[in-house]
DNA sequence: TCACCAAATGATACGTTGTAACACATTAGT
DNA sequence: ACTAATGTGTTACAACGTATCATTTGGTGA
């Protein structure tokens, strides 16, 4: 059994547990973003169920599909992207923090990392003296991945 | 004379000593960003110089322009939002930090604040320790401003 | 002054992302 | 099997953004 079928049953036993279902569409479109170690937007996704499945899927349906998996939290919106990818703690038991992801803008390559929590706190203390309150705490940066550095 | 015309001025003394003109149509776009206290996308711009100015501009032609004024630095888009924002140091002397933003996800009003140095030397840090590098520095956190926060 | 060149803008067409509204299909539970 | 809820399909459309080529404008030198 390789690496996917195990987050992909982790995903499954997590969506078992309150009740929701995790349908053959929607392990297809967690299996796209599982298998690219990259964030896809939802049209990418159309072609990689096309091309890997032979499904046929409309536009509606993988973005109801992405905000399932979202609520689920098991993927994650890229805002600065409009792309999507699969969280990398599907199989971890431990609870999140604050998701932070490093946005490749030339290759889509993302990092989801763990920044400081006394950096997060920083931001927090910033935003609360603007202010201001989180929206929804996720920190994403536009960088350039090792690979498409210039040399 | 208003703190518009002021604005507007600074920002076409720092084009002519590049070389850079700032024609009517630019003035019109950058006055818009500068006038409304929050973001604005491009074919919202066109509404507010059809309005403001009985002119009926082109997307395209916003586009263009909204690069131009954003390579002068003198306005900065959001990604997050998709949308365009006057940047609040057109008026004065000292060099740009790092930019960063509070957007209102419910009304898009912008706040452009300070983080501390250090706290931007930490996601620094983390980014050169993923082995990452930035590509635009800049810092934008989705918020809810105090108008929009929940009583 | 006028012709010329470069910069700026306009017009058209199109691609991508995303959603609204409604129809149809599938599943779970009785 | 019936029904209600959930999931999926279809169509149409809206917003954002750009490629391409045409046209206008503005400054510069003859």
């Amino acid at each position: 059994m390789n690496n996917t079928q195990t987050v992909i049953q982790h995903a499954e036993q997590q969506c078992i547990a309150i009740g929701a279902r995790l349908t053959k569409k929607r392990k297809q479109i967690l299996t796209g973003l599982i298998e690219s170690d990259k964030a896809l937007s939802a049209y990418e996704l159309i072609g990689f169920c096309k091309q890997r499945f032979g499904e046929t899927l409309p536009a509606m349906s993988v973005y109801r599909i992405l905000g399932f998996l979202e609520q689920q939290h098991l993927v994650h919106k890229l805002h600065l992207a409009n792309k999507y990818v699969a969280c990398i703690h599907i199989s971890c038991d431990h609870a999140h923090a604050v998701p932070q992801f490093l946005i490749c803008r030339s290759c889509s390559k993302v990092k989801e990392v763990s920044i400081n929590q006394s950096t997060i706190s920083d931001l927090s203390e910033t935003v609360k003296n603007a202010g201001y309150d989180f929206y929804s705490p996720q920190v994403e940066l536009n960088c350039l991945c090792e690979s498409c550095l210039p040399a």
